[in-house]
RNA sequence: GGGCGAGUACCCAAGUGGCCAACGGGGGCAGACUGUAAAUCUGCUGGCAACGCCUUCGGGGGUUCGAAUCCCUCCUCGCCCA
C-alpha cells in the first residue's frame, strides 16, 4: 500500500473531513478549499507535553494531519517544548504547576515516535517534526514585549473563552503566565509561517481561539512589515488599511478544526476503568488499546469509525447495516478495534491483542498451551513471587500484593461477591493457594471481576 | 498594602463543641441481567489483629474531659478597595 513520495495533486480534502465528522469550524471555508486545492501546502498542529505521552484525545489532530498528508500537502508536528514550560489554559480549569524543563525535554522525546509511528504509515509526503523551544526559548522578553505583545489588546484576551472561563472561576483564577499563553502560541504560527512556509493550523475544537489570534497576529505583522517598508501608511484609516491587507496580505493564512469527540452516553471520551487510554505501549499495551475501541458503544461506533480509521465511507456505512442487524456480534467495534490498533501499534501487535482477547474472555485459561499462555499473558501485568510463600498462602494476601485489591477490606468483599478467579476457576471465601494451583509449574492467573487480569509467577 | 469571604473524602457538597469515619449527590469498583455493551437492580466506596482500635475535615500550634466545629498563626484561592 506505498506509494512513491512524488504523490499526485494535492487535493481539498475539507470535504473528506466533513464526511468523517472531522470538521468543526474553518476561519475562512471557501478560501481554504481553494489553497489546499492550489498547491502542496504545510500544515501544523501542535502538542503540549503535559506527559510523557498522548492520550486518544490527541489522535483526533494527529488524524487531521494524517488526512493532509494523504491529500498530498505537508503535515508539520508542532511539539510544545517551549510552550510546555508555559501552560495552556485553554480547557482547563485550573492553574497547572509548572514543569521543569529536562521534565518537558524528556516529555517531548517520548511524544516524538507516536507521530513517527501514525504518520509514518500514511501515505503522501514526508511530515515535519519542529519543537518550538527552538525558537521561543530564545526570546528576549523586551523584544516579544515590543514586537509581538504591541499587537495584542488586552480587551480582546480577556474575552477569550480559555482566558474568560478562568477569569470568572472564583476558584481559581489565572496567572499572567498562562495567561501570555496565547500570544506564544500564535507567535508559533507567525514563526512557521515566517521561516517553513507553514500556511494552516488546524487542531481540536478548543484550539480554535488560539488559533484566530494566530491568524491575526500574522495579520498584524505583516501589515507593521509594510508600513515599515513605507508601503502603507500608519495614518492610514481603516478602509483603505483593510483594503491594502485584503490585497497584498495573504489571504491564505488559515485554520480548521476539528470538533470535540465525545460520547453519546455524555461520559468523557478516552477515559477507562483504569484511567486514560494513551498512545505509547508502555502506558497502554496494544491489547488494552484494541479493547478500549472493541468495547464502545453502539452509539459511538459509527463516528469512531469514520475519526479514527481511514476505512472507507462506503464500508462504514455497510458495517452499520451489518451492526444493526445484530448488535450483539459487534461486527463494528470489532473492525473499529483492528483498524485501530492497525493505525497506532500496526498489524502484528494487532493480532496478538486480539488473540490475547479471545483467550482471556473464554477464560479456558487452564487447557492453554504454555506457548499460547505466555503470548497472552504478556499483555497483562504480572510480578514475580517466591516458591516457597507459595503453600498455604492466603488468597487475600496475593489480591493486595497483585494490587488486584486495594485492602484487604476490598479483597474480602471481591472474593464474597465471587469475582476473582484463579486460572478461570472463581475463588471461594477463605481460599488458600498451593503447588497444585501452579499451571505449567510456575504461572497463577488471577481474575478480578470481568477484566482485570494479573499474572504470578513462581520461582 | 488594606477589608471581606472560602479551603471537608476521587469530585461537588452537608455538618459550626460530644449522637462524626463525617448526611446527600456524582463518579468509581464489584455482583445480577447482557453482547467483554447500554439501561436497570443490589452491595461496597479511610485502614486494621474489626461488636473494638487507629488515621482523616488546607498546614502548624492552642483552649477543652472532648474539636471538622472555638482561639492563634501560616499557606492557598476568590471578591472589593488601594
Amino acid at each position: 500500500m506505498s506509494r512513491p513520495s512524488n504523490t499526485p495533486a494535492p487535493t481539498d480534502f475539507l470535504p473528506e473531513l466533513e464526511r468523517r465528522r472531522l470538521l468543526k469550524d474553518v476561519t475562512d471555508r471557501d478560501a481554504l478549499s481553494e489553497h489546499l486545492k492550489t498547491g502542496s501546502r504545510r500544515i501544523y498542529a501542535g502538542f503540549d507535553p503535559t506527559a510523557d505521552s498522548l492520550t486518544i484525545g490527541n489522535l483526533v489532530p494527529i488524524m487531521l494531519l494524517a488526512h493532509a498528508k494523504r491529500a498530498g500537502h505537508e503535515a508539520v508536528v508542532l511539539m510544545g517544548g517551549g510552550t510546555g514550560l508555559i501552560g495552556d489554559p485553554s480547557g482547563k480549569s485550573e492553574e497547572r504547576k509548572p514543569m521543569t524543563s529536562e521534565t518537558v525535554a524528556q516529555n517531548v522525546a517520548a511524544q516524538r515516535p507516536i507521530f513517527e509511528m501514525v504518520l509514518g504509515k500514511v501515505d503522501g509526503p514526508d511530515h515535519l517534526t519542529v519543537n518550538n523551544a527552538d525558537w521561543l526559548r530564545t526570546l528576549s522578553y523586551i523584544d516579544v514585549l515590543r514586537n509581538v505583545g504591541k499587537h495584542f489588546s488586552v480587551n480582546m484576551m480577556i474575552q477569550k473563552d480559555s482566558v474568560k472561563s478562568r477569569l470568572n472561576d472564583r476558584e481559581q483564577g489565572i496567572s499572567y503566565t498562562e495567561f501570555s499563553y496565547m500570544i506564544l502560541q500564535a507567535y508559533d504560527f507567525l514563526h512557521l509561517y515566517k521561516e517553513q512556509g507553514v500556511t494552516v493550523q488546524c487542531g481540536g475544537s478548543d484550539q480554535y481561539g488560539n488559533i484566530v489570534v494566530g491568524l491575526d497576529l500574522i495579520k498584524k505583522d505583516h501589515f507593521a512589515e509594510l508600513e515599515k517598508a513605507g508601503v502603507v501608511d500608519f495614518q492610514m484609516d481603516h478602509k483603505t488599511r483593510d483594503d491594502v491587507l485584503s490585497g497584498v496580505q495573504p489571504r491564505h493564512v488559515l485554520g480548521f478544526v476539528a470538533p470535540l469527540i465525545t460520547k453519546a452516553d455524555g461520559g468523557k471520551f478516552g477515559k477507562t476503568e483504569s484511567g486514560a487510554v494513551w498512545l505509547t505501549a508502555d502506558r497502554t499495551s496494544p491489547y488494552a488499546y484494541y479493547q478500549f475501541w472493541l468495547n464502545c458503544s453502539d452509539e459511538d461506533v459509527s463516528t469512531f469509525l469514520r475519526v479514527f480509521t481511514f476505512m472507507a465511507i462506503e464500508d462504514i456505512e455497510s458495517l452499520e447495516a451489518a451492526h444493526a442487524q445484530a448488535p450483539g456480534k459487534r461486527a463494528a467495534q470489532r473492525a473499529l478495534a483492528r483498524a485501530a490498533t492497525i493505525i497506532l501499534h500496526g498489524e502484528s501487535e494487532m493480532l496478538q491483542a486480539e488473540a490475547a482477547g479471545k483467550a482471556l474472555f473464554s477464560g479456558a485459561i487452564a487447557s492453554l498451551p504454555e506457548k499460547t499462555l505466555r503470548e497472552v499473558f504478556s499483555e497483562v501485568p504480572s510480578s514475580e513471587h517466591n516458591m516457597a510463600s507459595l503453600e498455604g498462602m492466603d488468597l487475600v494476601e496475593l489480591l493486595i500484593e497483585t494490587g488486584l485489591a486495594k485492602s484487604k477490606r476490598e479483597a474480602r468483599e471481591f472474593i464474597g461477591n465471587g469475582s476473582v478467579s484463579i486460572n478461570g476457576v472463581k475463588a471461594a471465601e477463605g481460599r488458600t493457594l498451593g503447588s497444585s494451583d501452579l499451571l505449567h509449574g510456575s504461572i497463577i492467573a488471577l481474575r478480578r471481576g470481568k477484566k482485570a487480569w494479573y499474572v504470578t509467577r513462581w520461582g
